[in-house]
DNA sequence: TTTCGTTATGTTTGCTCGGGAATAACGACC
DNA sequence: GGTCGTTATTCCCGAGCAAACATAACGAAA
């Protein structure tokens, strides 16, 4: 394989993963990072600001693993003290801990193809 | 992990391969398909119509895995007694058997980790 | 009751990527 | 030399999609 190429190092395996439903992804790494931010900011609006994301589209994925999910994963709160906000629910912070350790399995499958890329 | 859904049988996990460079993508799923058809039909041309993609598109990945590629991986003709056409080189061989190969293990692991979701 | 920052949602704007058309060159074959 | 189907390449346009903008509702706190 690496004998394709010019010069074998500079390239690598890279690749997405990513949970689907019948009609619509369900989680994948970009939604796994907003609910990160959310848990950490405790607000959609924030969290969005810090991946460079418009507010809308963070709340359309919001939305949408709500809606996907048996229960949802984030729950928000309009007005109040600090103008309202949202934070992971426990399920929320499951879907987390669980997409990460998928995502670290997969890490693992493209580090160990792109060694075997490399000899 | 399964649990958070309403109904798990009816989601997956999914996913996408490729090989990149320092500039630009290298060979992907889409890449692979379009070398098989070449290989199969012997124009860029045919490959083209039968993925439903545009000749200008087929041609701009060829050149760009051409480019890529210590050696070509897809030899054309211009001219000739059908017009011309387009080949796999060894080189293109190899590519297409190896990632196949690959995209193999990807889809082991893809399968593993949705049986996995499902229990 | 005004202020404030957020959620929630519809509308418009803008931009990028690919599609499609147009054109040239090519060379075997009749 | 005319025909044909292909490669090769440029240019323009439109669809789709995300960003940006606009607005309403909300509720705690001053």
């Amino acid at each position: 394989m690496k004998d394709l190429l010019p010069d074998p190092a500079t390239f690598r395996i890279n690749g997405r993963l990513w949970i689907e439903g019948p009609a619509d992804r369900f989680l994948g790494i970009g939604r796994l990072e907003l609910l990160q931010r959310i848990q950490q900011l405790g607000s959609i609006s924030k969290a969005a600001q810090a991946m460079n994301m418009s507010y809308k589209r963070a709340w359309e994925l919001v939305s949408s693993m709500n809606a996907q999910a048996r229960e949802p994963l984030v729950s928000t709160q309009t007005g109040g003290q600090r103008g309202g906000g949202a934070f992971l629910t426990a399920a929320g912070v499951r879907a987390v801990v669980d997409f990460e350790a998928l995502q670290l399995r997969f890490q693992a499958f493209v580090d160990a193809e792109t060694a075997r890329l490399h000899d």
